[in-house]
RNA sequence: GCCGAAGUGGCGGAAUUGGUAGACGCGCUGGAUUCAAAAUCCAGUUCUUGCAAGAGAGUGCGGGUUCGAUUCCCGCCUUCGGUACCA
């Protein structure tokens, strides 16, 4: 009888959580292992078989580690705030904890049906008030804290009082807004509480501020920079607009260098850490003071990473709503300026984006002087320079910018080259440094890298420009205008925001009686009743991002009870950190940016031990789905809908005919996935069935037509089918292709599920999901119960192994061994797959072979092993054994079988005993038979041996 | 445009420091079993050529280093992912 699969993985599932198999004690000798998957958003869909990809790698990895003696950590969790169950509960009225309670539960069961070996009794979820708690205490830590530039690192803001009480703010370097005023002890003693409390909102790491935010008036809310894609909403593709707002912010900008350097010890994937560090964005350069015509003490001050390129500096221009776009503008241009600025300001950012190319913009009137050749040059406004980069002006030099050029050849400005191997500036600007400097003043005739130094000490000397580093990397707005979310647990005493105190938390979300803003467009907490501090004062109304939760949850896990502390401080200092974590990459400048400003700034506390949180991070790959379409014909043919095949629709669209692809249910799809894929006439009675408004549609098969349940070939054909297009994309219901693996278990058993998605590819690459070569791993599951049982009988016996047998266990060991280590599980996979195939051959069903095997695999096929363990005779209580040494004296051969090759091409192989030296092998090469026939009377000339692997001989 | 990653059979993919390219699996072909089918088992399967033994070509393209290159170097091409008036 073969594996039972359901019947064997329930009686083990039921086993482990009764006798608690997967507890994690803090309390233990053991080396600690801390393995982490990013924690899912409970959706209503549940899960596809994409999902748990990550989870089974970090299960057979956090399995491995026990067998390797280490103390493991697996937790699982929810990040259970979010939008969608809140736009659910606005459709519904249904309360989102009550929805998200509901998910939970379908997410637990889908989970808990894969065999994984998490800790449940850790479980946390972001939505629970007892860690939410925890999450606004540590907003309420930013509050309080500063950031120190010369330290480096957070400080109270107590610290920052005493300092201005003292000395004011002069010579003070700390992260702060960049129109602090400066201040003198008297000034800041002077002022009254409330004046003070505004003024350190310049400091705090997170604060309160009016700026321009991503708003989306169809979600009804404030969308993060990574939550717009194209100027629409990621989520629902909604148009977002720029609008001034008072929002919480944080200061994460304080934390840019640290975010960038810190990179370097972690061991993340490359093209995640260019991801942030691109994100980021430093750039080096200078900033540089253009004094105006008209009145020589206002200055523009711009940035520049290409100062040596000032002398090329033709025109200057403002962002639109740069400050000093009024004084600069004559009398004579007010109009056209006006205009300008009027439309700008009502461009949204979707058609900002589309015409990127289009050059717009206005001439002031006024001019500016280049502090170094004291040229005075005409100012403009645009709109592709941004007013929040920078300072927002730019020093234009058109023949060294593209954007530059595009401008001055649009309103016809001078074009002046700067370097002699500039080429083609009258087609193109040319932005590289090659060459020396020609019509730039004192830099003429050096190179780049000469002409730097002289630049800089000339603007120094002149008081004209400093070395400044900039960002792209903006301040995170921290406020959302929903209810799904946590409270911001503070209140204003006027226009001053004031903490909730610590022991008041958690501030617990208040029921409300919709879910929708109020009439007065506040967020939906401004319909709660009697919710003021002490009925006084009004509490904040918005609540926090999805990413707040998620920046700290993973020491919550550590001592996920804890009512003192957001963990104790001796769970902190067992576990330190993450030691791999596993998740997606779409979370690259979110999630993981944001958790690792957060982790800096608790260390900067002294609350947790390391500045980097996670040491090792995977990406797990998508998996995608196969997108079946049918092409429809966009206009109605005699009012009905017209199907054609694939190839005729190429046809027809060379000829101009426009057509949709409709989304088809892959189950009605013969081969799919193919180029060669297609619906027959049942599939499309079952489509027709399914989409009743196309019961009357034509269906063009090429050699017949299919309409109203007739086929009409105008061949002798009696069959037809449609060729439909496919295409590899997401597994989402919109396409009806989404696999459930609840489906996949039900048939093959979480075991044969968790192989077969190792077994697929690599692990942090995307692949599309083929449920068909499942087979081949069911088949090998069955090969390897096999080895104990056939026919009910039981196999294993005691004999003594051959060094045949002993030799394929070791090289599983040794292959397992090593690709365990590099999270190569697809390789894996195939190990045991050779190793079963070899001893099933050699009818090999000795315990001695098989007891070992059986642990290697155990991470892998946690059921099977599991119950084989206890057919063995073991105990399963006491997880396993430890994993297999390796003894390497059994895959020593006695005989190697060398490749011989005739000057580099392999002629044939012979076997020479394993212990051949070196000049053995060299003397006895020469006179082998079977190189003889290559000689051909030509003479050996050289002879290359590398013991073991090979022999070249090289003759001419 | 910029940044990053990757190109290997019909397909997913192996080949850890340069050493018999294509492991393992799917698919396909043939056979066994069966009244038949499914399932299972056995054999074959990079391409070209040949009845066969064999021969030749072959890891995106073009060069280079080497006795020997999927692997190292130079120059291109293509695909995927990220990002974009960031000065």
């Amino acid at each position: 009888m073969d594996y039972q699969a359901r019947e064997i993985e329930q009686k083990w599932r039921k086993e482990w959580e009764e006798r608690g198999t997967y507890r994690v004690s803090n309390d233990d000798s053991r080396p600690k292992y801390y393995v982490l998957d990013m924690f899912p958003y409970p959706s209503g869909a549940g899960l596809h078989v994409g999902h748990p990809l990550g989870y089974i790698a970090s299960d057979i990895y956090a399995r491995y580690k026990r067998l390797r003696g280490f103390n493991v950590l697996h937790p699982m969790g929810y990040d259970s705030f979010g939008l969608p169950a809140e736009q659910y509960a606005i459709q519904t009225g249904i309360h989102p904890a009550v929805a998200t309670e509901e998910n939970i539960g379908r997410y637990r069961s889908q989970l808990e049906n894969l065999g994984f070996s998490f800790d449940w009794s850790r479980e946390v979820r972001t939505s629970d008030p007892e860690f939410y708690r925890w999450t606004q205490w540590i907003f309420q830590q930013l509050f309080k804290h500063y950031f120190d530039q010369d330290a480096g690192i957070a400080k109270p803001i107590a610290e920052l009082e005493a300092r201005l009480a003292e000395s004011g703010n002069a010579g003070l370097h700390a992260a702060a807004e960049d129109d602090t005023p400066q201040i003198t002890a008297e000034e800041w003693n002077a002022m009254d509480e409330r004046e003070q409390q505004l003024f350190l909102l310049n400091y705090r790491l997170t604060f309160p501020e009016e700026s321009y935010v991503n708003w989306c008036s169809a979600l009804g809310t404030v969308l993060s920079n990574d939550e717009v894609k194209d100027g629409v909403s990621e989520r629902g593709g909604y148009p977002v607009e720029r609008k001034l707002m008072a929002q919480w912010s944080m200061r994460i900008t304080a934390y840019a260098d640290r975010l960038i350097d810190g990179l370097e010890e972690i061991d993340w994937p490359v093209s995640l850490k260019e991801q942030q560090r691109n994100w980021i964005g430093r750039s080096q350069g200078a900033s540089v003071r253009f004094a105006l015509q008209e009145d020589a003490d206002t200055a523009i001050e711009v940035f520049t990473t290409r100062v040596d390129t000032i002398f090329g500096a033709t025109f200057m221009v403002l962002a639109p709503e740069h400050d000093l776009v009024d004084q600069i503008t004559t009398a004579e241009q007010r109009a056209a300026i006006d205009e300008y600025r009027t439309w700008a300001a009502s461009r949204s950012e979707v058609e900002r984006m589309a015409e990127v190319k289009k050059v717009t913009g206005a001439f002031t009137g006024g001019y500016c002087i280049n502090p170094f050749n004291g040229a005075a040059i005409p100012i403009y406004i645009a709109d592709y320079v941004l007013a929040g980069y920078g300072t927002g002006a730019v020093m234009a030099v058109p023949s060294g910018d593209q954007r530059d050029w595009n401008f001055a050849t649009h309103f016809d400005l001078p074009i002046i080259p700067i370097l002699d191997a500039q080429e083609n500036i009258a087609e193109a600007a040319d932005p590289t440094k090659e060459g020396k400097y020609i019509n730039s003043g004192f830099i003429n005739g050096l190179t780049y890298d000469e002409a730097l130094p002289k630049l800089i000490a000339f603007s120094e000397e002149k008081g004209i420009g400093k070395g400044k580093v900039q960002y792209r990397l903006r301040n995170a707005v921290f406020s959302r205008q929903r209810y799904w979310g946590e409270p911001v647990p503070a209140y204003w005493e006027g226009d001053v925001p004031r903490l909730v105190p610590e022991d008041e938390l958690p501030l617990v979300l208040p029921a409300v009686d919709k879910y929708l803003p109020t009439e007065t467009g506040e967020p939906p907490l401004g319909r709660a009743e009697d919710w003021k501090y002490k009925g006084k004062y009004d509490y904040e109304l918005s609540t926090m991002p999805g990413w707040a939760g998620s920046s700290w949850y993973w020491y919550r896990y550590m001592d996920p009870k804890n009512e003192e502390r957001f963990a104790s401080a001796d769970a902190v200092d067992y576990w330190q950190g993450v030691d791999l974590y596993v998740g997606g990459s779409e979370h690259a400048v979110g999630h993981l940016l944001y958790s690792r400003f957060w982790n800096h700034f608790m260390h900067d506390l002294g609350l947790v031990p390391n500045r980097e949180y996670a040491k090792k991070l995977i990406n797990q790959g998508m998996i995608q789905g196969v997108i079946e379409f049918l092409k429809m014909q966009k206009e109605k043919v005699d009012g009905n809908s017209r199907f054609v095949c694939a190839d005729i629709a190429k046809e027809e669209e060379a000829q101009g005919v426009e057509f949709a692809q409709i989304p088809i249910h892959v189950d009605y799809v013969q081969d799919y996935g193919t180029d060669k894929s297609y619906v027959n006439l049942d599939s499309i009675k079952k489509f027709l069935d399914w989409r009743p408004e196309y019961k009357n549609a034509i269906f063009d098969c090429g050699n017949g037509t299919y309409q109203s349940g007739v086929f009409t070939p105008n061949t002798d054909a009696q069959e037809s089918h449609l060729v439909t297009v496919s295409e590899v994309g997401k597994m989402s219901k919109r396409y009806y292709n989404v696999v459930n693996p609840d489906d996949v278990v039900a048939r093959y058993g979480a075991d044969c599920f968790r192989m077969f998605e190792m077994f697929l590819g690599p692990i942090e690459q995307a692949k599309p999901w083929n449920t068909t070569s499942i087979s081949g791993t069911s088949r090998f599951l069955n090969n390897f119960w096999r080895l104990f049982f056939r026919d009910g009988k039981w196999l294993v016996t005691e004999e003594e192994p051959t060094k045949d047998e002993m030799k394929v266990l070791h090289t599983a060991i040794k292959k397992v061994s090593d690709d365990v280590e590099r999270f190569a599980f697809n390789t894996c996979v195939s190990a045991f797959m050779v190793a079963t195939n070899d001893l099933n051959k050699m009818k090999c069903h000795k315990r001695a072979i098989l007891e070992p095997l059986l642990v290697l695999m155990a991470p892998f096929a946690v059921h099977m092993t599991e119950e084989l363990w206890a057919k063995m005779g073991h105990d399963t209580s006491v997880h396993h054994a430890d994993w297999p040494a390796l003894e390497e004296k059994w895959l020593v051969e006695e005989n190697v079988t060398y490749p011989i090759a005739i000057n580099g091409k392999t002629r044939a192989t012979v076997d020479f005993p394993a212990d051949s030296s070196k000049a053995d092998l060299e003397a006895a090469a020469p006179d082998l038979a079977e190189i003889q026939k290559y000689l051909d009377g030509k003479t050996i000339r050289k002879i290359i041996v590398v013991p073991g692997r090979m022999i070249n001989i090289v003759v001419g």
